[in-house]
DNA sequence: GCGCCGATTGGCT
DNA sequence: GCCAATCGGCGCC
């Protein structure tokens, strides 16, 4: 393959397919790792490679926004299907942002929690008020407001929104900790980051 | 109706 | 390390 096709190939974007997300949360979690996260919100492009993602499991998980089926209009995303964005408003403040996971609803979602920043600098350092490069998208509402994602994003089929999700591989494989920022099942090991990124959050 | 809490963050002591 | 911002859901009268 000359240089060329090299070019074409590495530049080749692959939409996840919805079969990805009809998996269970840790897995998807998991292997979202290294994927390209790409938004062309109100025109303006930007994307990052994902560091840094965490599993919920829905209905049976004391951390999730779903448990026991408890179910409102806020996070009536978890009951849709794979592959649909879920994004609710945290502490009535920052937008957070996940992916539906599994096969029935409210099995699972994943929070995306930081990515490297990887195009559209210029409109990331505006948005998020020319903070320090390394915190641009360094946890859930950083990384939603350097993407530009609100609740206009919430149950959009993926492949169909305005954000949308790329394969890509882990640079390092992901190594898997505690969920950071929670206070109920707090040892499950659902927190995936890739090896060594420096663009990942930190629990306080 | 009222008070508390949360998958967060930035600013200040 | 501490706390406010700011909203929606919940439990509790």
């Amino acid at each position: 393959m000359g240089m060329k096709g090299r070019t074409q190939v590495a530049s080749q974007r692959i939409l996840l397919p919805v079969s990805f997300f009809r998996r269970p949360a840790d897995v998807v979690a998991r292997e979202l790792i290294g994927a390209l996260v790409v938004s062309s919100v109100r025109g303006t492009r930007t994307a990052g490679r994902i560091v840094e993602a965490e599993a919920y499991l829905g209905h049976r998980d004391p951390a999730s926004h779903g448990y026991r089926n408890r179910r409102h209009a806020q996070n009536e995303g978890l009951y849709g299907p794979a592959g649909n964005w879920y994004v609710y408003l945290s502490y009535g403040v920052h937008w957070c942002a996940n992916l539906v996971a599994g096969r029935t609803p409210n099995e699972g979602a994943v929070l995306l929690r930081a990515v490297e920043p990887l195009e559209g600098l210029p409109a990331m350092r505006r948005r998020r008020g020319g903070v320090a490069d390394r915190l641009l998208a360094a946890g859930p509402g950083r990384l939603s407001q350097a993407l530009g994602i609100t609740r206009s994003l919430d149950q959009w089929p993926m492949h169909e929104a305005v954000v949308q999700v790329y394969r890509g591989d882990p640079l390092a494989p992901p190594v898997a900790t505690s969920r950071i920022g929670i206070t109920r099942a707090v040892d499950w090991p659902l927190r995936f980051v890739e090896g060594g990124t420096r663009w990942a959050s930190r629990p306080r």
